[in-house]
DNA sequence: CCTTTCTGCAACTGTTCGGTTGCGCTTTTC
DNA sequence: GAAAAGCGCAACCGAACAGTTGCAGAAAGG
């Protein structure tokens, strides 16, 4: 449905985006391995993998007995895309008030 | 440091990214003009706006005995380099790889 | 002055969420 | 085959959140 609304929300929160940023810098991370330094149990880091994996920002693939997350970080570039629809449309209508003042000026 | 939270939380609810969106389309906005069209109460886009406030996306300002929203989309800029800062980390981790294949290729 | 129209604040409800603990299952290792 | 390591699932708890209703206050119009 709203895959924007996944992306933006599991990017909401502090840890979850902690747990992205390191997954990203190591090419790939497990949920054993982030809960020490992340200072959380493994469960809560396996429960911020399995929302970004929903969100579609990481892919889980079992290796053995572990299951390793790797980043897929193409939604963001969806998100980008709407925050710059968004912002621009702003700016378009600066743009439009900008020549509408000029006009008004020009004509005294 | 925890303004990329109040972005990234704000824009993870689908009412309140319509919100922003019209409110940026619109130029400005009250809370009273957009409750009918949404289809939720004035308080409840109140309540929003203050949040797209509090992330700094939009600014209030009281008119006479109404008060406008205007669009500030400076943070998303803020967000948009979150992402691809995070995003380019796995790129020049995925370059750094090709590179390193390429070197052992290149050996042998 | 009184009515209308905006707004803000407070209380309440149901749900979601981040985090924890506990248990059971699978896979490696000795 | 038993121990260890890794994972998933379920239940639970406190806090936050989206949304509502209700009410009081400020500004414009008659």
């Amino acid at each position: 449905m709203t895959a924007h609304t996944d992306v933006f929300a599991a990017l909401g929160d502090p840890t979850r985006r902690t747990v992205m940023r390191e997954v990203s810098t190591r090419g790939s991370a497990t949920a054993t391995e982030l809960a020490v330094p992340l200072g959380v149990t493994r469960q809560a880091v396996a429960k911020h993998l399995a929302v970004l994996a929903d969100a579609g920002l990481v892919d889980a693939r079992r290796e053995g007995r572990e299951t390793r997350y790797r980043p897929t970080p193409a939604p963001l570039g969806d998100a980008i895309s709407w925050m710059t629809e968004v912002g621009g449309a702003w700016d378009e209508r600066l743009a439009a008030l900008e020549r509408q003042v000029a006009r008004r000026r020009a004509r005294g």
